[in-house]
DNA sequence: GTGAAAGCGCTAACAG
DNA sequence: CTGTTAGCGCTTTCAC
């Protein structure tokens, strides 16, 4: 395998000048660039990256923390990760953890071995704290609401968005709200908990338990929610529901089941993904495609403009209404 | 930022004995690795996995080319190679191609600049033989039946898939039978639609270029091909679609615009994806995740097994009767 | 058991 | 404009 010595030797110059030649540095004599060209195109010669990164302490390899990758939240989120990472010539490592502590633990390691250049957390499980110990690493994205002052952040306002549903369903007449969310002790959680408990305290209705559904990620989930509404003895008459997928899975076995909505049940869900518009699910549009757009472009600006200092950005949403409230 | 030199400096030993200690080889003084692992310790010293990288000429990154990470067809296979991934301490780089050759041609050069250790291309635009020419650079492992002899694959059977589609709907007595596929011009819809034909002339019945639809991946084109069928003066009775999320938009949309499965419109889709047990839309299995598990493990035998000789290998399918026919 | 030293292939500061 | 040279940080062979 050639390397630039060789082509060096093969073109009579030194390394330096390959190397100028390499990456379009200018100050290199026309007819000594194209002899260097020459024996290029000849040996069919490439650049070994890996020496670059040693040489250069840089990978331009972003790593991007989430729990899975086959579901639409997440996988949207990427999207636009990629799509701006492609256009600057970056490129992303996957860590995809299942919410396991200690692979998301080597996620992070991956920024001291300097594997990656910064890290895009889309969801995690271990502690702030322990993600903040490795800012010195590396920028380090944050897709949630946080305080923490060393790490960028690019979020979604969860208590607005929530907010903004139960609103929707109190002017709607319903009074019997429920929701479902994924992990609870996730920030985002909290934040929709928050929400929802002060719209119920605010039309001084009690807070139901038995009506606040957990660990909803998957349409599988939506098709258990389903059946356990129709065991209930008294059942809330709308939910709020903070996945498409789960949304649908609700809708599309309720239906199986006998549970109608809107008729039976009311819902009013987030993301606005296809399945969303397909079901006519009235659903609050979550900015995710954005999300990654954003949260690269931090890490993109951390080393191409400096600015180093994180920043915290919150991205709006709006309420799309269809047939399911 | 420490490194191995400052380490033996401190232990009191060479860089050669600290490597040992960091990789675990034996012939090293229990008194001394003890010294090393204090210091390393003490500095909360990382190997840096760049200079392993080249001075290894290899990575432990395994390069997957897809056209969109975004879909579930993608993302199952994605998941199936991540899990096999991660058991053996190998790490994925995505390049998310959208079907540009440009992009999928870089996906291959980073195989020459190694920058991975091996490819696996889930779908692709590329000439056959351009990535063939890179099989001196790691092994590349196609997700489609390929004589190739350079290349590793593993796909599934979709003219015998295609074919039990075919005789199901056959059996329940449909003669005017249409399908969807994704792009017309890949190996798999070839198969496909060879089988489809081979189908068709076994019954007599003509082919009819108006019922066989193309560019069908998301739930959108369903609702293309649901309002499409509506304006046919003389329409399928049955279809064979090569999606879950297609024949989901079909079943969704049509129901909005008055075409109804299965009594206006028999559907067989393939995957199964969660989406189409939600609908009872009866479907053939692929085992998408399988499949990726298989990719990652012969490019993981090829390294550490060396098992360089391409192989190819086929995977099975199942229907599963549901209430689409 | 242990260490010296020669790479791995490229970058970039510096001298000219 | 151009070349020399000292890294970047780790692995691995070989001699002791």
């Amino acid at each position: 395998m050639a390397n630039i010595r060789e082509i060096a030797k093969r073109a009579g110059v030194s390394v330096s000048t390959v190397s100028r030649v390499l990456n379009g540095y200018p100050y290199v004599k026309e007819e000594k660039r194209r002899a260097v060209w020459d024996v290029i195109h000849q040996l069919n010669y490439k650049k070994n990256i890996n020496a670059v990164h040693l040489s250069k302490g840089r990978t331009n390899i972003i790593g991007v923390m989430l729990p899975t990758i086959n579901h639409p939240y997440f996988s949207m989120i990427v999207e636009g990760i990629s799509e701006e990472a492609l256009r600057y010539g970056y490129h992303l490592l996957f860590f995809q953890t299942n919410y396991d502590i200690h692979k998301e633990q080597e996620a992070l390691e991956m920024l001291r071995v300097k594997q990656i250049d910064g890290l895009i957390i889309c969801s995690h499980t271990i502690r702030l704290e322990t993600i903040a110990s490795y800012t010195n690493d590396g920028p380090i994205v944050l897709c949630e609401d946080t305080s923490e002052p060393h790490l960028f952040s690019v979020y979604i306002d969860h208590y607005h968005a929530f907010a903004l549903g139960m609103d929707y369903l109190i002017k709607k007449g319903h009074c019997k709200i429920g929701y479902c969310l994924s992990r609870p002790t996730s920030i985002n959680s909290q934040k929709r908990k928050a929400a929802y408990k002060d719209a119920l305290q605010s039309i001084h209705a009690p807070i139901r338990p038995d009506w606040m559904f957990h660990h909803c990620l998957h349409m599988s989930d939506g098709k258990r929610i389903a059946s356990t509404i129709l065991s209930l003895e008294e059942k809330p008459t709308a939910l709020l529901v903070a996945s498409d997928q789960v949304a649908a899975g609700i809708v599309l076995w309720g239906k199986t089941y006998g549970l109608h909505v809107p008729n039976d049940l009311a819902i009013v869900s987030f993301d606005n993904h296809p399945i969303s518009e397909a079901l006519h699910i009235t659903t609050i549009e979550l900015p995710l495609s954005l999300i990654g757009k954003k949260a690269f472009q931090m890490i993109y600006d951390y080393f191409t403009n400096d600015k180093t200092q994180p920043t915290k950005e919150k991205l709006p949403v709006r309420l799309i209404e269809r047939a399911s409230v």
